[in-house]
DNA sequence: CTAATATCAGGACAACTGATATAT
DNA sequence: CATATATCAGTTTTCCTGATATTA
């Protein structure tokens, strides 16, 4: 198994990257994302929580995504009452996305995510050591992804 | 930023985790894979060349998935001619799926994947430590999908 | 009769492309 | 006029749920 003999080379590597991505990416899937939102919408959330207020472009160049899809994950989370935006007073054709009041009390409910599946699994599942390892390789697909 | 500091927090990390798999699949989706297959048909191709025939459900557990969603992509990879059925001689409920010749002489000639974009990232961008550190990140997320 | 396998049919979702209006 | 932002509309991809036939 490749627990006991690693990944040899680097060409199957990368093949396991991809296979393990998908298999993650459906078993998020499998957990509902709280309140109603997807997962895309959380990741918004975050974003306008830790870097303050921005464009639906600039969401969507920090996300990989065209502004097109980010315009309809934005457009859901202002109609939720989660993001308010404004017209740029400098630059006429963009408005400027904030979280509101009622968004930054949602993440505050749900930052602590106790009940989350893939949190519980890390910290009940994982050492100490290998949550660092773990911690480690996610940075460096994070530098992957910006190459 | 992150890459300075780690990261810190167990939930932090489930947090980074979801973010990096959604746009490291966005990213992965934007480069074409081999040959008019999608990357479900690839990984289905490997499974079979690396595990030996199976059957659609086995290779729907295998993938996280409903065995429905695998039965279509198999019956693209037939269509392909890359996977021959057969029908299981002592289960009959059950078709054996194996890699056909030309699915063989496929990996063999994708397999190098030379012009892989992730195998040419992990390659030149990562030293050998770095390429050994995901190596074992990747190993924690298998066992992660698999709780 | 219950459980597992496979397949048919229809549907939801996320992200895409193309086209358009507006402002720089 | 060329570029950037945002949005409307339609499409594709991927995987889902529900229902059905068959065999164990």
């Amino acid at each position: 198994m490749s627990s006991k003999l690693g990944i040899a080379r680097t060409s199957e590597l990368a093949t396991e990257i991809r296979t393990v991505i998908g298999k993650l990416k459906r078993r998020l899937g499998e957990q509902a994302p709280p309140a109603h939102l997807s997962w895309s919408q959380v990741a918004v959330l975050g974003l306008l929580d830790s870097n303050g207020p921005t464009t639906v472009s600039a969401l969507a160049r920090a996300e990989n995504m065209r502004s097109q899809s980010m315009g309809a994950i934005v457009a859901t989370l202002q109609a939720a009452g989660l993001v308010s935006s404004a017209p740029d007073p400098v630059d006429g054709r963009q408005a400027i996305l904030s979280p509101t009041k009622k968004c930054r009390e949602w993440i505050k409910t749900n930052r602590m995510a106790r009940e989350d599946w893939l949190f519980q699994v890390i910290r009940t599942k994982l050492s100490a050591q290998e949550q660092k390892d773990l911690a480690r390789g996610v940075e460096l697909l994070k530098r992957i992804i910006d190459t």
